[in-house]
DNA sequence: CTAGTTCAACTACCGGGGTAGTCTTTGTCG
DNA sequence: CGACAAAGACTACCCCGGTAGTTGAACTAG
């Protein structure tokens, strides 16, 4: 049930990333925000900021004469939630086959795996170091 | 433009998966083969095939009185491009974010860390092998 | 006080995924 | 030949993301 929380479209997520990254904004500093990269209509923001808020994705605060926003989904929820069901749908569930195929298809150079290697360590040692 | 065929529903994605396997299946195929996981009518197979075959992802060929369906695009092709989509929404397009999060988010487990450790070692040759 | 601006609210519409019922054709069995 | 089964074609919905115009209320400037 919480699954159509989690379910966001393009513009949901770059509304939700402003949101996420600034706390709080009106619908006109969206609007702002995303009009570089989008060009909508500022009813387009609104109407999609109203929408989310019956969903409960975001909640609003009254200001004067403008609404506040602000997220109440945790990124890391949403993220964990969305690859996850990336992996589901194309890798059958088996997060490392996402990973083979980042390697495979060259999304990474050489310097990106070197991190990698050293991420790998750590998580190593993060996983003994819990047990 | 090539976009759209790339954006595949849940439903596609599973129809997909069957014909990336198996190479065809007749209608009444895919519906057994996807009864189990999601009990639909046969006619809703149908319905979906021939959409999709509108869109150009699946093309069929006549035996006796069936339709025998397969695939017309190319399983790498749509996993680079949705998880390519994934990471731009997601991840502001760093793919070592993706990483990092199933590596921060416990999807894997010890075992599957090392084993990604072996891979990224194959993959830093490969690397290298390349000039 | 009046005209103009700025919001939010409401309404409308499109496209596409998903689901399925009904109709029509065709092939098969007794 | 006639009834029945199988399979595709058509049609109809629902839902929801996305996009935006129009309306109405409230505030501001002159």
């Amino acid at each position: 049930m919480a699954q159509s929380k989690n379910h966001l479209g393009d513009l949901q997520l770059a509304i939700m990333r402003v949101l996420w990254e600034q706390g709080e904004a009106s619908a006109s500093e969206m609007h702002k925000s995303l009009l570089a990269e989008r060009g909508l209509a500022p009813t387009t923001i609104a109407t999609m900021l109203r929408k989310m808020e019956d969903k409960g994705i975001v909640r609003h605060r009254q200001e004067g004469r403008q609404f506040v926003y602000s997220s109440c989904i945790d990124e890391m929820e949403v993220n964990r939630s969305m690859v996850g069901q990336l992996v589901e749908r194309l890798f059958a569930g088996d997060p490392k086959a996402l990973v083979s195929h980042l390697l495979n298809e060259g999304e990474l150079d050489i310097e990106e795996i070197e991190a990698l290697g050293q991420r790998i360590e750590e998580a190593k040692q993060e996983v003994r170091d819990d047990r």
